[in-house]
RNA sequence: UGGGGCGUCGCCAAGUGGUAAGGCACCGGUUUUUGGUACCGGCAUUCGCAGGUUCGAAUCCUGCCGCCCCAG
């Protein structure tokens, strides 16, 4: 199996900068720029220490996937470098991270990661060293157009991760490269098998990358410890419900960790108020949402109203959707949308752009209290 | 200390002689390269306490304890 990495000369003249993680997804990148013949720099990034975060030793995690990265480009051949990012990272990602929950957001933090660490300075280390390209893991697909490179969906939908790339500015997509976008994973790991790499049958990396064990809370209290006070819980009517032990804990949409009994039905966060430090929440029919005003917003392709359709979390269906130039509107309503989430717009698989949200406008503005 | 009502899982609550529904919450799992959602599974050998009647009681009787309402 070869990759084509849309390199615009002999692949023995080229060079390939590829970005390699230790997972089995880089790893098999690497592998395949490998196979084309071209020079092939493998970059590491050390992003966090979770030594620090768990009080143990530089060696477990962080550790352990920059050993694998080494090892599998020793496998290969390639050359092999580890940059130490920490400083970036945490001001890029981990900062921004605790900020956004400290405003009573639901940040991305991949999409920061992408943004910043990834496509910006990661990219510009590549073009210093000559590289043609940079190559990711990501599984997502760049099909070359009329007017230029597009962003698509991954071939394997169950796989793709465009939801986490809709920042990418026209200028990175140009310089990068996503040979896994048309593969389905188990192709990937096969090929990790036939290839003998040591990484073929290593987890799915999941949850947040610099989060150790899911509890990204004393992350952002470590940071932000101010967003970690208690307040109180109210319904829509502003009653109190119950309290809470900070505002970090709760994002919109969900349900469960509210410790509200004896309710007839499941209650929901509708809203996050951070000044008054409360969780607001409603039931189900309270969390329906007709449209959402997004900011930052980033277009691959051309400006589009209608026949959009609209991902406002990575592993959802794409919903029809049209927008105005401020406001995506959905044409059915869509549920747990919260401010500091993305929502990508696409054509069919391509993806047009995408911004973040900053407010939602309720489905039925009279089954709510007056806000 | 007159009258009436009530006391079933953390919360709400069905069940009035035949061997403890359901909802919410909580816990676990599945799904998932963000948060979350959804789905699946678990969750009172026991019905305020103590006696009694009965083959058999959360359901009937007696006493006690606690809470609520009305009246004084």
């Amino acid at each position: 199996m070869t990759a084509d990495f849309q390199l615009d000369r002999q692949p023995s003249q080229a060079r390939i900068v590829v970005a390699m993680s230790g997972g089995v997804d880089s790893s098999v990148v690497a592998a395949l720029a490998a196979r084309t013949g071209a020079e092939v720099i493998g970059i590491t990034l050390q992003l966090y220490d979770h030594g620090e975060a768990i009080g143990r030793s530089k060696t477990c995690c962080a550790g352990r996937d920059i050993y694998d990265a080494r090892t599998v480009a020793e496998r290969l051949g390639i050359a092999h470098y580890v940059f130490d990012y920490e400083t970036r990272f945490k001001g890029s990602v981990i900062d921004r991270f605790a900020d956004e929950y400290a405003r009573g957001r639901t940040p991305i933090p991949c999409v920061s990661c992408n943004q910043s660490v990834k496509f910006t300075d990661l990219l510009a280390l590549a073009r210093d060293l000559g590289a043609d390209c940079l190559a990711t893991g990501h599984y997502v697909r760049r099909v070359a157009g009329p007017n230029g490179p597009e962003l698509h969906r991954a071939a394997d939908p169950a796989r793709d991760q465009s939801y986490f790339l809709f920042a990418t500015t026209r200028e990175q997509l140009d310089y990068l490269r996503f040979p896994l976008g048309g593969l389905p994973k188990p192709t990937v790991r096969e090929i990790a098998r036939e290839l003998g790499l040591a990484v073929a049958d290593k987890p799915d990396s999941q949850d947040i990358c610099f989060v150790p064990d899911g509890d990204y809370a004393s992350v952002v209290k470590r940071v932000r410890p101010e967003a970690a006070q208690p307040g109180e819980i109210v319904d829509l009517d502003g009653r109190v419900l119950g309290g809470h032990r900070g505002l970090i804990h709760f994002t919109v949409g969900q349900r469960r960790g509210l410790d509200l009994g004896g309710q007839a039905e499941p209650l929901y966060v509708v809203r996050l108020e951070p000044e008054a430090r409360r969780v607001v929440v409603g039931p189900k029919a309270a969390l329906a949402v007709a449209a959402a005003r997004l900011s930052g917003l980033n277009w691959l392709g051309e400006r589009q109203r209608d026949g959009l359709a609209a991902k406002v979390r990575s592993m959802a269906r794409p919903a029809a959707a049209a927008f105005d130039g401020e406001r995506i509107h959905f044409e059915a309503p869509e549920y747990g949308v919260a401010p500091g989430q993305a929502a990508v717009l696409y054509e069919g698989s391509r993806v047009l752009g995408g911004g973040w949200i900053e407010e939602t406008i309720p489905f039925r503005l009279d089954s709510l209290a007056a806000a």
